[in-house]
DNA sequence: CTGGGCATGTAACTCGTTACATGATTAG
DNA sequence: CTAATCATGTAACGAGTTACATGCCCAG
């Protein structure tokens, strides 16, 4: 009975990170957070669900119940094979939903110092993503695994924000485009 | 009674819209889709239950039912209100789910040649949106409006990706790396 | 040996998507 | 003047979020 993979995206991202061993949902929810977490956004919740659900289908093993209520997940044979089944099939266009690029969008309708001001607390946000970005980056040094390959796209992203950032006309504040003391101090990474 | 702001940043953007005159559901669509609409995805499903929602509240006023109940709202005073004061409150972070990131972070269980395929199809549609903004910034030339502002971050973005895309190690195909027939043809948009 | 915080999970709700219905409009 | 297509919307379902419950663990 070919069931026509039954898999949502979000599911089938578990079995892939099953694949290194088991995992609790706290533990899978973290793994996942901390590696593709900000191009694959998924939550906690969604996690124990969709476990129950492979569970269901045969696709993982729950293992004994630990402290906590913790129960560990592990992925079967028959899960191997519809994660492979499912990985190869064409990904789905990118979904992005930017609140902030909304506001500046109707920037009109608010008062330009508190635009301002969101920008500059976004601003310093990136910045920081961007930092680990470099680290990871420096890390992987001239890998090219698959993971480090993901990774620079990250880097790509933030330092596209960050251009954006200091393309913006003199949104006022220290964080501000012509703020000279950040240039030079890394030139853009070289391709 | 200061009734806490019960517009979701969907239904938000819709009264955002409706500032320039009175819109059907299916007009909003594609105006959201033809402006923002990569960096603010929503479907049409949405826009209609949202426009319901939104005349319920008081903030839309539904008008005469047209040809195939065609119906136009208009933004009615209590909306521009519940508009300004939902545009002044800090934007979340933005949220991303990009598949062909995951397909390409798990690149271990599927068939290179495969990957490769995927690459390169996701490679032609970016292509033609960056050549679409970059027409756009075009168009703009130096003009520092919101919209302007908005729609240079969809440049950088696209321009990220295509370097993402140019960095990959061979990934066979005519739409390759080291594909010079275009290089040079135009350079990085300056900032 | 206790109380506050954190690890772990569940439930309820809201949002987003898919599938479908229906009535204009237009090509031939 | 009919069939195909497209504009317009609705309904049902599935995915994502928020709010909450519970019990372990460690600082004092």
């Amino acid at each position: 009975m070919p069931q026509k993979s039954l898999l949502n995206p979000t599911a089938a991202s578990l079995l892939g990170f099953l694949h290194h061993g088991e995992r609790t949902g706290w533990e899978l929810a973290e793994v996942v957070e901390q590696s593709i977490g900000q191009f694959w956004n998924l939550t906690r919740s969604q996690v124990y669900r969709e476990l129950r659900t492979l569970e269901e289908l045969g696709y993982v093993d729950a293992g004994q119940e630990g402290a906590r209520a913790r129960r560990p997940y592990a992925i079967n044979e028959s899960g191997r094979r519809a994660f492979s089944e499912w990985i190869s099939r064409e990904p789905a266009p990118e979904l992005i939903r930017f609140p902030l690029l909304l506001t500046m969008f109707f920037g009109d309708s608010l008062p330009r110092e508190r635009l301002d001001r969101f920008l500059r607390a976004h601003r310093v946000r990136h910045e920081s993503r961007l930092e680990e970005y470099r680290n990871l980056a420096d890390g992987f040094g001239a890998s090219q695994d698959f993971v480090a390959l993901t990774a620079r796209f990250g880097l790509f992203y933030e330092e596209a924000v960050m251009r954006w950032f200091d393309s913006l006309p003199s949104f006022a504040g220290d964080a501000g485009p012509r703020a000279d003391k950040q240039k030079k101090k890394r030139s853009a990474t070289k391709t």
